[in-house]
DNA sequence: CACTTGTTTAGAATCATTATAAACAAGACT
DNA sequence: AGTCTTGTTTATAATGATTCTAAACAAGTG
C-alpha cells in the first residue's frame, strides 16, 4: 500500500513490476547506489517472478524524471543512480568504483559567483575523485 | 618542432598522426571541450591525410593518461574531454548540451571537512547544471 | 463486462567504445 | 646505408549498455 499512492499521485500506474522495485529501491535502512545491472540482479535476488531488464530501464527513467532518483554525474561505461535525492555530494572510490555519500556539510556552502544569462542554476554536484 | 619534444618526453613517439592531433587540440588561443566524434570532424577539417577513427580513441587516451587532456565527469552518450587541464569547474548546460569553464575563483574554495581511511584526494570537481 | 490507455516484454537495433591482428614506422644500433 | 626491435596505425570486428519496436497485457473507468 505504501508504495500504491506515490504511484499513483506522480501519475504512474501502480503495476506489479513497479511496486516491486520500490520495494527494492526505497524499503531499506539507508539510500544507496546502484547501476542498472546491479538493481537488476537485487531485484532478481529479491523476488520471485522476473522483470524484464527493458522494465528496469523504464522504471528506473520514470523514477527519476519524478525525482525518486538522481542520476550521479560520473564517467563510467555505466550509468549510476542515487536513491538519496537530497542535495548532497559523493566521493568516487576510483579504484573500487564505489561511490561514498558526502554531506553538504561535509563540503561547505558553495557560492558561484558566476552568472549565465538566461539561465538558472538547477543542481549543483561536487565529485570528489579518490586514490590510494 | 613544438610538440616533438613534448611527446618524446612523455614516452611517446612523435607520429604524424600524434603531431596533427596536438595541432588540432593544443595550438589554438583558447582551450576548449570536445568529444571524440567532435575532434574526429575537426582533425578532417583542418588536416589533408585521414587519421583512423582507432588512433584518434589511441591519442586522446595517450594524452589523457600523460595528463595533457581530462575527462570531464559527466553523464553523456558520449566522453567529454577538456584540453583545459587546470583545475577548474563546469557549468553544462542541459539543452544545448555544452560545457562551460568556471574558474576556480568563480566558485571559491571548496573545504572538504570529511576523509576516508586510506584514500587521499586526487581531485573536486563541481558540475552546475543549467536549465532555462 | 467493454473500452481506453498505459505498461510490460522479448527481441532487435543503435552506437560509443574497445579489441584484434596485420601492416607500418620510429628509433637504435650496427 | 641496412637491420632489428618495439611502438603505432589501421580497417574491421566485437562488445555491451542503452534504446527502440510492436505485440501482448493489465490498470482504471464507466
Ligand atoms: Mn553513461
Ligand atoms: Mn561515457
Ligand atoms: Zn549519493
Ligand atoms: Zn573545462
Amino acid at each position: 500500500m505504501k508504495y500504491i499512492d506515490k504511484l499513483r499521485n506522480s501519475g504512474l500506474r501502480p503495476t506489479k513490476q513497479r511496486l516491486q522495485i520500490c520495494e527494492v529501491l526505497f524499503n531499506t535502512e539507508k539510500t544507496f547506489h546502484f547501476t542498472i545491472n546491479e538493481l537488476e540482479q537485487k531485484i532478481k535476488d529479491k523476488i520471485d517472478n522476473k522483470i524484464s531488464l527493458a522494465t528496469v530501464y523504464n522504471t528506473v527513467h520514470a523514477f527519476e524524471k519524478k525525482g525518486y532518483l538522481k542520476q550521479i554525474p560520473i564517467n563510467s561505461n555505466q550509468t549510476y543512480f542515487d536513491t538519496n535525492v537530497t542535495d548532497h555530494h559523493h566521493f568516487y572510490d576510483l579504484k573500487n568504483e564505489k561511490l561514498i555519500d558526502l554531506e553538504n556539510s561535509d563540503v561547505g556552502p558553495i557560492n558561484i559567483k558566476r552568472k549565465i544569462n538566461g539561465k538558472k542554476i538547477k543542481s549543483v554536484e561536487v565529485l570528489i575523485k579518490l586514490e590510494d
